[in-house]
DNA sequence: TTGACAAGTGTCCGTTTGGACACTATAATA
DNA sequence: TATTATAGTGTCCAAACGGACACTTGTCAA
């Protein structure tokens, strides 16, 4: 294929970046890691920036087919059941899927040297998620499942900790287990604080 | 004085390395910004490292000179308005104090790479303030501001989303004056949340 | 006055870096 | 079969890097 290479180059170069650091990587070993020359890099790419641009692109890609349109909202949770259910499945995929976990180190280390990696920071651990949870908690207020209350602000208040948390498992994965119990515990507590008392049960 | 130079290397290697990344940051250019040669450094450094982990020692002992001993606790709010000037006043350091920016610059960057700075950074962006705000949640308690409930798991709901729109002020200060709004929208929200409802006074 | 010592300088060295470029092998097309 | 584009190799280079080391300077005690 013609942009297999390419692909693969990429893809290496999102590891090496995220593991070293733009300035740590360097592309003698990054070919290596392909099996091939430093030089063929140049024949896919024109320089180290180049490469890290396209490293950004797919990263930018990668978030907005997940998230990017409408369309892939997550259904609107029935009950508060189904908005834990719903949590955990999110988090259970932010946690295990490796592109986003390299991604998430690599924004870290090189957010204040890119200007774009600012900005996908900025979605990756704050406004993103925000967003979607805004959008659901205000209909679950509407159906009457979640008290009234501004759902922009539950929705920070609901997934900056979690998102906390994740950076927490990204830094020290030994523990994913006992994080994933704070998490889900911390869920609790946040929907059973914030749920209509229509029924008690708990 | 027989220290200052040292300090002085010391300073400067934290903003080289918080601006730069550890890779980044070269020895030269280091000293140039102090005004004296690369070789100068040698007289005092051994080595690369040995400047590096100089400066984790210093941002260890900056951070316990703060926080290190149960008399620097903070006293405790009689009322849900103190609880409230309490937090924007740390914000207030913590938001502007310079070296404790540097600080959480580096230790974002290298937190994977140094395993010191791994634990230096649970400590700045989670388990710190949150240890700090789990005793004083429990004594409001006790004294019968606040609703009972789990302090541990609040002063986790409490901090999380505080420190990351601390980190989102890191990453673009032109916000500061928003940002601060937020937080405190946020912590106004919180505590009426929870605080006891013996009055309401909005 | 002298001698010891810490602080700082100038210079050199081996290594690694990103990048350039001429060359080769392969496979599809005319 | 001849041609041409594509992918990859091997080699070279200037610059920058961390580090070593001999040397100079200022200071203070004996």
């Amino acid at each position: 294929m013609e942009n297999s290479t390419k692909t693969r180059i990429l893809e290496q170069a999102l590891v090496s970046f995220a593991e070293n650091g733009y300035k740590g990587t360097n592309l003698r070993d990054l070919a290596s890691g392909l099996g091939i020359t430093k030089s063929a890099l140049y024949r896919h790419y024109d320089s180290k920036e180049e490469i890290w641009n396209a490293v950004i692109d797919m990263m930018e890609e990668y978030y907005s087919m997940r998230f990017g349109s409408p369309e892939k909202m997550p259904a609107v949770p029935e009950s508060c059941d189904e908005l834990l259910a719903l949590t955990m499945k999110m988090l259970h995929f932010t946690m295990h899927d490796r592109k986003v976990i390299l991604t998430r180190r690599l924004l870290l280390a090189e957010q204040f040297r890119d200007e774009r990696a600012r900005k996908l920071t900025t979605l990756h651990f704050l406004t993103g998620t925000k967003q979607i949870f805004t959008e659901i908690f205000a209909r679950m207020m509407e159906k009457g499942i979640l008290k009234n209350d501004d759902p922009e602000m539950l929705a920070f208040a609901y997934t900056a900790p979690v998102s906390a948390l994740v950076q927490l498992c990204d830094r020290e994965p030994e523990r994913e287990a006992e994080i994933t119990l704070q998490i889900e515990a911390f869920a609790r507590h946040f929907i059973n604080t914030y749920k209509a008392k229509d029924d008690d049960n708990d």
